[in-house]
Order: structure tokens, then sequence, then C-alpha cells
DNA sequence: TCTCACATGGGGGAAACACCCCACGGTCAA
DNA sequence: TTGACCGTGGGGTGTTTCCCCCATGTGAGA
């Protein structure tokens, strides 16, 4: 029988032998590979042209979508995987326009992991519910306004992201109503607009967004009274 | 022959049967339980009294941190051994203080885990390099500068550490309330009293200063698959 | 041309937050 | 024993958020 072969690409090395651990319980796969960086993981598919790259997204020196985004150009044959910490919003959107053949959660089980790996080695796709759900959603929406492709819906305007960094900075509607020199409600509309594009909606939510994105930074600035 | 019991608490279940596998292959070391998050660390050490919990620090709920907090305090005998994906954060500097038996980084090897477990069961300690070079260097400093300030007033109680997390994490008051099982007033009287030592008042503030202070990470959670 | 995203602005209302008042019991150190 | 914190809980009040409804105008793209 041939077995799957497998890159993995995660910058821990306790959690790669980890995965790489599980892997082993599963007769038909086969862990041909390592990869500590985005970079090595694109240099490792040329060499050993695995059939599928399990590819985590936070790495240094190339994050694992650029990554991917590399790999699906230069070696379609091979499928990837993504298997990320945490979903967001912003990354669901791109890992589907990316080629990725799946997208799992680390809340995900390992037995999910091995089918996973052999359904998209298959050609099919295997997205986590969470991540798939938000996917449909997204679809349902712009099936709803009317034709099939836009998904520039959820792309924040630059307002909307003047707007947020206000929020993220820690000032009311009203300040930013000032600072900006618009109405209160113009910047709770743009406020609303943004919280649905973002499917955030609290304020704490959309500070973590901000800092993730690098919209703001995440240094205290404490108000002397 | 006696094998070392260990709690695992962390909360990518992937990332966890990982490390299950990993252990598994080292004869005298039996894990004898996960958690998801550190609250759950806390209930289960005190039901399963490991010898060592093998803690990751960020965790919804309850971080590590304070989770190790509470452990040494409730359960002086268990040993607390704190595995995290960064060394230069800024909490790295609040662990030796909380009574952790050691400090490992996630790009470490399995083989040093291991190690790690063992050693810290002996009632030893085991830093990685990059930590405890952190740690001498942040002594030197502050054997420096120390003597006559002595800000009590703002250091938070350990109640208020978790009240912060999780409004950082985007839980209204209610919903606080209910995870820890007390009134919505009270939740609202920690809220004011830890607003008031940090003289930050606003949730994006609070927000910026747990991330700051590495109490949770600034990745946007979703919703469990 | 004619939609659609964008930016603007308004009314209204339920919920949440921010900040006061008050109290009682426990722990721990001076 | 007397503070000091801490954790718990209740009262109230004003502000802010969050989410509906509605509208006008502009500019880009099919």
């Amino acid at each position: 029988m041939k077995r799957i072969t497998v890159l993995l690409a995660e910058d821990h090395q306790i959690v790669r032998e980890g995965f790489r651990a599980l892997l082993k319980q599963e007769r038909d796969i086969e862990v041909v590979g390592e990869a500590e960086t985005g970079r090595q993981a694109v240099q490792l598919t040329s060499k050993l042209r695995p059939a599928v790259v399990v590819m985590d997204i936070a790495m240094p020196v190339l994050n694992g979508l650029e990554a991917t985004r590399q790999i699906r150009k230069g070696f379609p044959d091979t499928r990837v995987l993504i298997l990320s910490a945490h979903s967001e919003d912003a990354y669901v959107e791109e890992v589907a326009a990316l080629g990725a053949a799946g997208f799992l959660l680390k809340q995900t089980s390992s037995h999910d992991l091995a089918t996973a790996i052999r359904e998209v080695q298959k050609g099919n796709t295997f997205f986590s519910s969470a991540v798939s759900k938000r996917l449909h959603d997204r679809d349902q929406k712009s099936l709803d306004r009317e034709g099939q492709f836009k998904k520039k819906t959820n792309r924040l305007s630059s307002r909307e992201v003047e707007v947020l960094q206000l929020i993220a900075e820690g000032k009311p509607n009203k300040q930013i109503a000032v600072e900006l020199g618009v109405s209160f409600k113009t910047v709770d509309k743009h406020r609303q607009q943004l919280m649905a594009k973002l499917n955030i909606h609290d304020v704490s939510g959309l500070t973590r967004y901000a800092i993730a994105k690098g919209i703001i930074e995440s240094n205290v600035r404490v108000t002397i009274t």
C-alpha cells in the first residue's frame, strides 16, 4: 500500500514532535519532513514533493498563508491543510481564496487531523465546523444580496479602519466624532458596519483584532488625571 | 516502580493529544488527566493530585499563571511546569515569583520535556536557557533599584486578574458572574476596583493591558467547534 | 444607466458599562 | 484588637454601546 506523504510545517518543535507521534499511529500516513518556517516549508515541498502539507499559520520568516500561496503556485499537486490555533474572519477569507484544501483548528482531535489528511489527499476539502460555518454564512449573505462572487463585502473601508483604530485606542464615539469632524451618529454607523464585517461584537474583540492586525500596538497608555 | 503522575493543561486538543502521545513513550511518566482551561486545571489538581502539572500559559477562562498561583497555594506538593510559546514576553518575569518549578519553551524537544518533568518531580527546577538568562538579567536590574517605593496599592488581587482576563476576552459582566459563580454586582465591583488600580477606564485599555502583560493573547478566539 | 459600496446623518430603545452609595465576614499583620 | 485588604452583595444614576429603523449624496463599476 502506498502511504500518504506528509510534510509538517510548525515552528514549535515539541508540538511538531507531538503531531509526528500522533500520525505515526496512522498506518496509511507517513511524515516525510518537518519545517520550522514558512520558507523552509516551501523549500522542502520542492524537494520532497509531499502529497499533503500540514501548515501552521503563525510561523517566523514566512507565515503559513504566504507559504501556502507559493506552494499552490509552484506545486499544484501538493495539497495544503491549514492548521491554526485560532480562527478569525480575515484569515478564513484569505484561506478560501488561497486554494488551501482545508482549515483545521487546533481545538480539533487527532482523529480529525488524520481524517482531514486523507480527505484532502483524495482531492476533497475539509474545514473545521466553526470555519465552514463562517464561510457558509458569508456565502449566504452574498447569495441573499444578488449574484455569486463578491467577497469585497467584509473588507473594511479606510474610514472604517480609522474608526476601528480610534475605538481600539479606547476613545468613545463622541470623541471619535470630534476628531474625525463628523457626527456621533456617523461614527456609530461605522462602528456597526465594521463590527458586522468582522463579526466581532465587543470592544475587547475589536481591540485584539486591531493589535493582531498591527493597526495599533498593545502598549498601555495611562492617562494622568 | 512508581510512575510520575502528570496533569496536562493545554487548551488545544490536538496539541494536548500530541503531548500525551510523546509522554506515553516514557515508561516512568503517566498522564493522569487533561485540562482545557486554567480553572479546570485547578479543579483537576484538587481531584487527581498529580505530582506535576504541565501548564500552558495562554488558556481561556483562567490563564496558566493565575492557575499556577492557585495550585501553588492550595496544593504545595504539586509541582508546576510552565510551557509557553514565547520567551520574550512580559510574563516570563512573573514566573519565578509564582513558585513554578520550571519554564519550558515550545521550541524545546520532547526529550527535554520528559527530563524537565523528572527534574521538577525530584524537587529541582528546570528552565529553558533563554528563560533563565532573562531571569538572571532581571534579578541584576531589580537589585539595583529597589528600596523605597512600595506601590502595593495598585497591585491587582488574584480575583481581579481573573476578572480582567474575562473582560479582555470580551465577556460581559453578566456572563463573567455566571462563570465565576458570583453575582453581577460583585463582578462589577471587581471591575471598578481593577480599573481604579490600573487607572484605565475603558475596555479597550484593559484589553491592551492584558495583552501587554501576557494575561491573554491578541488572537481572536472563536466559539469552540 | 443603474446598481452598490461608501460616507454622511437622524430617532429610538434595550443592554451594558462606569461610578457613586452602602454593608458584612474573613484573613493577616501590626 | 484594630486596622488593611479582600471578596461578597445590594441600591441607584447617568453614559455609552449596540442594534434596529430611516434618509441623502457621491463615485466606481457592470
